[in-house]
DNA sequence: ATTTTTATTTAAAATCATTCTAATCTACTT
DNA sequence: AAGTAGATTAGAATGATTTTAAATAAAAAT
């Protein structure tokens, strides 16, 4: 994706295109799937020898969130995930090397679920299926 | 559970039996299963007029889960849950009362599972369905 | 029963991911 | 170019949890 390319991307979602936000938005939407955390982004961009804060990356990623460019995924390894595939889907954990693989939403099937309390309404479905080695 | 019942339980899983460990037993195995976090079984032990420290609350409840006394459940509210119903189950998660409902795991079915990649093992599948009001 | 050993409890400090603060800076508007 | 709203940042604060190390209690040995 060229500057420009980003630059559109973020007017389109109402986000001020800044150096910080163009730099973060090309590390993430780079045409691949990705799942970084606030920490791992961190050091894609140290090594790409752009500089900025911790802090906004932290508010980028909850930005990118919020304009629906980026899922948050909590419960695994105990530091909040983001993920560039925005579609519903389910998760793999690989606890020996805490990588995260993509499962389809059509691969699990939830049926006789109890039927839901009076007055709520579900709200999304959670699956994380833990791998270790062996 | 009586005070001697409770006694066993903890011998019966190496634990010593000390003043701190039967009060929070005898809280916690009531018979009902309950989901419970530090914070939440402090209060409990609070009103109850027994007097432990949070790090005994944290040492204890992680004691009982490496006993197999207790399950824990992580990603749900940013706080660790630890759950009495030690059986492989999913949760709802009502975020409008952060409360856990029981699933059965004959409620879900896992199919087409994308094949786990070469030398890694399935160690655990977790469900967690999100409610709201509404 | 007394001593000795080992495990447990505890208050307080430390940790660590994340959020907040408030001062500076930058993008957009006029 | 100047003004304003929004963004960035260093560093402080937060909050759940863990660690430390000293005091206490349980089990084992005598
Ligand atoms: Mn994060
Ligand atoms: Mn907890
Ligand atoms: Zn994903
Ligand atoms: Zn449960």
């Amino acid at each position: 994706m060229t500057a420009s390319q980003t630059t559109d991307l973020l007017r389109q979602h109402g986000l001020r295109p800044t150096r910080q936000r163009i730099a973060l938005a090309s590390l993430l939407f780079d045409g691949h799937p990705r799942h970084v955390t606030a920490e791992s982004l961190k050091e894609q961009v140290k090594a790409s020898g752009i500089k900025l804060s911790l802090a906004t990356i932290y508010n980028t990623l909850h930005q990118f969130t919020a304009a629906g460019l980026l899922k948050e995924i909590k419960g695994i390894s105990d530091v909040t995930w983001f993920d560039t595939n925005i579609n519903s889907h389910h998760h793999f954990w690989d606890t020996s090397n805490n990588h995260l693989i993509d499962i389809p939403a059509s691969s699990i099937t939830i049926s006789n679920l109890p039927k839901t309390p009076a007055g709520k309404v579900i709200n999304g479905v959670e699956v994380i299926v833990r791998l270790t080695d062996g």
